[in-house]
DNA sequence: ATCGCAGTTTGCGCTTACTCAATATTCTCA
DNA sequence: TGAGAATATTGAGTAAGCGCAAACTGCGAT
């Protein structure tokens, strides 16, 4: 089965090939298809391949030794991930996760010094995922080094909002279906507070969840949160 | 003034070149004394610069807008460090300190791409050190939002002890001063939370300090400490 | 030698956010 | 349609660690 060169058009580290090159990537990638809930690769496994997601949302968790999660990252559709090779790790720091049905792009590690080789501007967009991710990390170390939950709470659901938010009649909603526990598992709280909090929001009418679904109606009051 | 090409001897970056090479990237180098204290680099200025350090301790470190500061890592002699642009990046996202007396070589940003293609192993050596820093950062991560001060501090004098420290009669040295502000710092945590640990395990004897010098005792108990 | 300052120690009270517990709501699927 | 599972809410009690305050120590500069 052929897939249509098109798929890469758009996606900043293949934005400077011609379509001869941009077949010649397709063709060398597998297409995977993950459901909800299933893993991609998982944290400690050798990092037999790179990827990229071109639709649906990925999930990037850890667990410490005392099996606590902690969640990383979101992964928006059209970016890079598990690029451990990049870095010059050969396991998977990190378990993917499908949160929303996932159609991916899978290429051999092996790979990887080609692309760069051959494909103008891969390597450079390629690290630039990788520098706004270190900035992203950075930016949540010292939230967690400075900032109270509350804060913390208020900047994971804008950040959510922001990278993976679709407009709705009522306001901004998160794409995927996000529980208390997950929020609390990407601010380092728990889930009990994360529901005070946004029970308390809600009736501000700041934000509004129904189940696992969440809009923000107040952008603006939920930034000033954050300090 | 000549450099001799040995400093550059053992410096992974540089292992796999030759004499000539070593010379060649020495004489394109500039070399900077920086005395305790004082800056090499500050947050948010151009990057115009990459960075090796061969002799001393830098500290790296941000302010977040409410002006509280968060220590981020710090570098132990022989390690490229500000190297910003290699992953896209055009101003320093942190800045850097020299704690105790440093010499370090400098390069001009554009060279960066020169040394990619040019030395053989740069690129592979310097992506390992940021693939060595993001995995600091996640287990960071990890340790804030799961962690109690306790077991954050005592991983933070662990670490300073494994990565800088030199050994003593008495036990092993951290190799710059430390104070209580500095290890709240680094932990998010308070220097009067700090200074009350350090003192029950000073009793205890498990580490001992004078003035800003820590000495660990006895690394074992130390690490029990840590979860 | 001593003054000043940076660094340290320790006590006390208070707040944040956790744990434990019970109950309520909503979804899923047979 | 109803049972069970997953998710969410809310209350009560508690503890970790912060903020404030006061006093102490030791280093370095003049």
């Amino acid at each position: 089965m052929k897939l249509d060169p098109s798929l890469l058009q758009n996606l900043p580290p293949f934005e400077r090939l011609n379509a001869a090159d941009r077949q010649e990537v397709l063709d060398l990638a597998r297409i995977r298809r993950v459901l909800p809930g299933k893993s991609v690769f998982e944290e400690g496994m050798d990092a037999t391949h790179f990827h990229l997601l071109l639709d649906g949302h990925i999930r990037v968790e850890r667990l410490n030794p005392e099996g606590e999660k902690v969640i990383s990252l979101h992964i928006p559709p059209g970016q890079l991930f598990g690029i451990a090779r990049a870095l010059g790790r050969d396991i998977y720091p990190a378990t993917a996760l499908a949160v929303t049905e996932c159609l991916i792009l899978v290429w051999p590690t092996a790979l990887w010094e080609t692309f760069v080789e051959r494909y103008d501007g891969f390597s450079t967009e390629a690290y630039k995922v990788v520098g706004n991710r270190v900035s992203e990390m950075n930016n949540r170390i010292m939230e967690l080094a400075t900032q109270h939950v509350e804060q913390r709470v208020a900047r994971a659901i804008l950040r959510l909002m922001q990278q993976h938010g679709r407009d709705s009649e009522i306001g901004t909603q998160i794409a995927f279906p996000v529980t208390r526990k997950v929020i609390s598992e990407m601010t380092g709280s728990t889930l009990h507070t994360v529901s005070r909090l946004l029970s308390r929001w809600e009736r501000q009418r700041i934000v509004q969840s129904q189940h696992r679904h969440i809009f923000v109606l107040d952008e603006g009051r939920l930034e000033k949160l954050t300090h």
